[in-house]
DNA sequence: GTAGATGAGGCAAGCGATTTTGTAATCTCC
DNA sequence: GGAGATTACAAAATCGCTTGCCTCATCTAC
């Protein structure tokens, strides 16, 4: 005999063999004359089961694993208000120093149960206002933040990296910048350089300040002298080396002499070093270049970039961490959570050129 | 007087002021005297919401604005049996060419109202086939898979980028491999080159083999002859130029000459230079190098890559608005959606150079 | 004057879980 | 043998929202 589904409303159980369609708990329930209620104890393996006996729960669980029952995400949450779900704010997915940090993240987060929703904003400050509310909407318990500078302090726990100390309950996962400074500098002191351009980041971009503080302190502390005309700052705010092309060039038309760069991170000093090759200079004999980062790709740039590494993923996986712990309420909180950095010298430094002929191609 | 909250279980209304805390129709419904129903009509401007007086509707929403409503995503959701919410399969956060296409899927995916769970599978199959569920489990509506090779049928729309014809119900969002195939090659014919050597994907990637069927098709056709010697395949699973170096070494050590290399893609051309180069070879001067793709950075590299550019971000657009439309029913099923690729002209190529020394460095 | 239409909105039944409380029946112990 | 504990569950209350069905009252039409 045919039976149709869905016939009556609430005909019989009518033990209908889901045969594709999700099984709920009541139906389960029917199927093994128990309520949802105690289906749910046994596969929770909640408190008040004790009070079951083996054989029940056996079955319990040969059933569930029979129609291959699995529990509704959004009935689950709505109940215990927690959605195991966090959102990532990023600038550009197409940024790799982005999508690293995520990868980190997402490892540490899914084995965790999380998952996350993903919004990039492309620094328009409306998106960087609106996005969060989306994603609260969503009832996310929290937030990453990447290279992202939140105006208006949110409600949940944040925790962002390469972030900033603007906004009270962020936590900041960062670079110790002082130390990467430190170690910027001292490689090209030690090869001889003295004359060294500075490019500085845009005020967007939340690493920016804080590393130019603690480059011209170290400065400073090497008694290098920085004119002003050897420094430049990135006004563009994309993340292609276009970012680092013109303003290399506007320093090269001041004419100030120069043998080495530092720039504001990788991405940049790919720009800034196919800015000095068109104008016919050799990247590292007319000028060092120093990025940083270390992103994908700075290892097989050419020339290779010797760069102040920032470990990215690992970043992101420290940032999924403490996230989730204040989620958790485990964790005291804590402004600054500081990483260390980490120098990776390659082809683009070398001692300066003597006897180096700047000649510019017109 | 001071009024402590949550003071009785059900005591008067207590017009709960929500200090911060969300608000729910009900006490929305308190606040107003109506009935939780009638908000929800006139917030959702649902049909019944005709036979209800303008003056109502008005504030009902002032006061909604007042104390700053948001619907329980997840209340809804459960009710409606949508979740707005696709899941995104990558292989690899960190490789572009998976998130420029995500970045093309996202706008047009938050511009309808979706959001999406990443999960990036790092090729592994036991990832590939743990994660759909678990999304899967979270009640996303649809797929979107990017260079991504699945081994079972979902029971959901699925669309592929990069994809291929294995499995039942995945609409393919696929560069067309053939006339791909024949910019590539028709351009180093027409530079003059006639020993020309290929790199073949790993046959994990999605793309590899179709890809490979158009070159050796085009060959034929131009009447370049292709000896096993000059091809070599991909074996390695990352997404970094270390892709392309050793097999490029490896190339190089059987000793029959070439004058040009069709790489794989454009990371993998990247890791060929990068092996040419440290055997002492010029690119493109004593090899030209084609890449695919055209990924972010390709036009930055030293020397910048000559590619086949694939319109990431259009593709990953175009496959969230296919995503979306068989989701709601709107599309009849397409087992394929050709993108038109496009020649993309830089440095890494050049006509073959006569009287060019091979020397290699030992 | 009364049937039927329309207006204004309430009621309640879900969605699919979790969790507290309740209730028979059996067991234990003195 | 009866109080109290334990066993084995069921019932019911939420979670917050949507939606079909009702119920009044008033208005219109004949």
């Amino acid at each position: 005999m045919v039976q149709l589904e869905g016939m009556g409303k609430r005909t019989k159980p009518s033990t209908n063999l889901s045969p594709d369609q999700p099984i709920s708990l009541r139906t389960l329930g029917e199927y093994l004359n128990l309520s949802p209620a105690t289906i749910s104890l046994v596969l929770n393996n909640a408190p008040g089961v004790r009070s079951i006996p083996q054989e029940t729960r056996d079955r319990v669980k040969a059933a569930a694993a029979k129609f291959d029952y699995r529990p509704s995400f959004y009935a689950r949450s709505l109940r215990k208000r927690q959605t195991f779900t966090v959102g990532v704010l990023v600038p550009e997915l197409s940024d790799t120093y982005a999508t690293q940090v995520m990868a980190g993240a997402e490892e540490y987060l899914i084995e965790e149960g999380y998952f996350y929703l993903t919004a990039s904003h492309r620094r328009k400050p409306d998106l960087i206002e609106e996005y969060p509310r989306l994603l609260m909407d969503r009832s996310v318990e929290g937030f990453i933040l990447i290279d992202t500078i939140l105006e208006k302090s949110l409600n949940l726990p944040v925790v962002a990296v390469a972030g900033h100390r603007k906004i009270e309950g962020v936590t900041n996962v960062v670079l110790d910048q002082r130390r990467a400074a430190e170690l910027a500098l001292r490689h090209l002191y030690q090869l001889g350089h003295r004359k060294i351009a500075f490019m500085r980041g845009g005020s967007h971009s939340s690493d920016a300040d804080d590393r130019w503080q603690c480059l011209m302190a170290v400065a400073r502390e090497l008694k290098l002298t920085v004119p002003e005309e050897l420094c430049v700052q990135l006004q563009l705010r994309v993340s292609t080396p276009e970012l680092g092309y013109e303003p290399t060039n506007e320093l090269l038309q001041r004419g100030v002499d120069f043998t080495a760069l530092v720039c504001y991170n990788d991405i940049s000093a790919i720009g800034a070093i196919r800015a000095l090759m068109d104008q016919g200079l050799s990247v590292p004999l007319d000028v060092s270049v120093v990025g940083f980062d270390d992103i994908q790709g700075a290892a097989f740039h050419n020339p290779s970039l010797t760069t102040i590494r920032q470990p990215l993923p690992q970043m992101g996986k420290v940032a999924a961490r403490i996230l989730l712990q204040r989620i958790r309420g485990q964790a005291t909180f804590q402004d600054l959570v500081p990483i260390h950095p980490e120098l990776v010298i390659r082809e683009s430094t070398c001692p300066p050129n003597p006897r180096r002929m700047r000649s510019r191609r017109m």
